[in-house]
DNA sequence: GGAAAAATATACCGATCGGTATATTTTTGC
DNA sequence: GCAAAAATATACCGATCGGTATATTTTTCC
């Protein structure tokens, strides 16, 4: 790896969690020099502007949750069991998520919905990959025989989602993460009792 | 009403919408005299600094929600038919909802999360007592014989909460009301079948 | 209807915004 | 180890930020 690459990847590491944190219109050029301990002519030197390094920063925040999701799905287990993995993996890591200020595609989202296109369109490839491969999953449990046939796959994906990303909300709003285990036992009781195939 | 009043209501109305939107970083003054039609002289005139007018304009976003809460549980029928009542109304309002920015209590908790303590402020107060407010009705509802005593409430209520802003939250992000009312119509399923006592 | 008061607009403030041109330092490759 | 190249820092740019002092207009009230 060369040197420019090593700081490339050392300015992404540190400031894609201000840019969670603060989001783009609050994280100033000043504050992102502070974050990296570098000025705005070496950081300009690897990045073309703020928008590039905000969309490698989101690339980078997302990246380990793509990558907990994939683990899940190609853990051991039927489809059923794949889903409650993937499940317990947001469950562990949601102190390190909300630790770095919460989850990048709900604060991505939020703010990037009406005014930074360029931003909107990676959340929605995100969300889309994510809920695809959910119901892919529910549909191969239907054909294995561990998921009830009757369950509607979108639905249940999209829910499952939802509730996942409204638990992380609400914690972080209220600071305590009760709030999204509470949340995460309601679906995991649901996936037990509504969507499992007894 | 005096003009003073007047004028102050007609910039909140005008500009609360755009504070959802945008939010408060995002929301520059300029932004603000375009959107009332007025210059800062008269604004600040009515407003200290942008963090009061701030403020005003998110009581102003959150109100009608808070009334379509209150009306839903001061609805005819028992504790379920008013929790039903209360889901109808988010499904009946979210096209509303979502033409004027998304749900103000998740756009200004995402922002003001770890930089705006004094809107971080009244978010808090806002979901405790939605929260608190469902937790009491499901209790008066297992009084009541209509559902399920087994059934925890304080997760419930925050499961329901949760998969509301999770739903919207997606909806928005997607420009496709279809994911909101996918995880509506999960939420009604499981008040039908695992939370009403039959 | 005219003076006092209130509301609004204009003009301006220092600070900071994102970005760039250039100078300096550090690294690379022979 | 030295020159070329790459990386980084410094100094600066015009624009815009939130906010204020003051001038002008509008409203109020007798």
């Amino acid at each position: 790896m060369t040197k420019a690459e090593r700081t490339r990847q050392h300015i992404i590491q540190k400031v894609a969690s201000v840019f969670n944190r603060q989001g783009y219109a609050g994280t100033a050029l000043s504050d992102i020099e502070v974050a990296c301990g570098l000025t705005k002519g070496a950081i300009y030197g690897h990045f073309g502007n703020k928008d590039a390094l905000a969309i490698a920063c989101f690339d980078h925040n997302i990246a380990p949750l793509q990558k907990g999701l994939i683990r899940a799905l190609s853990s051991t287990g039927n489809s059923h069991d794949k889903l409650k993995a993937s499940i317990r993996f947001y469950r562990e890591h949601f102190d390190e998520v909300a630790s770095k200020g919460g989850c990048p595609l709900m604060n991505t989202s939020i703010e990037a919905d009406d005014t930074l296109p360029f931003l909107k369109e990676r959340v929605q490839q995100s969300i889309s990959n994510w809920q695809e491969e959910l119901v892919a999953l529910i549909g191969r449990g239907k054909a294995e025989g561990c998921i009830e046939t009757k369950v509607d796959a979108a639905q249940f994906a999209t829910s499952m989602i939802g509730m996942i990303e409204g638990g992380i909300l609400l914690a972080k709003a209220m600071d305590n993460a009760l709030y999204f285990h509470q949340v995460i036992n309601q679906l995991e009781e649901l996936i037990e009792k509504d969507i499992r195939r007894k």
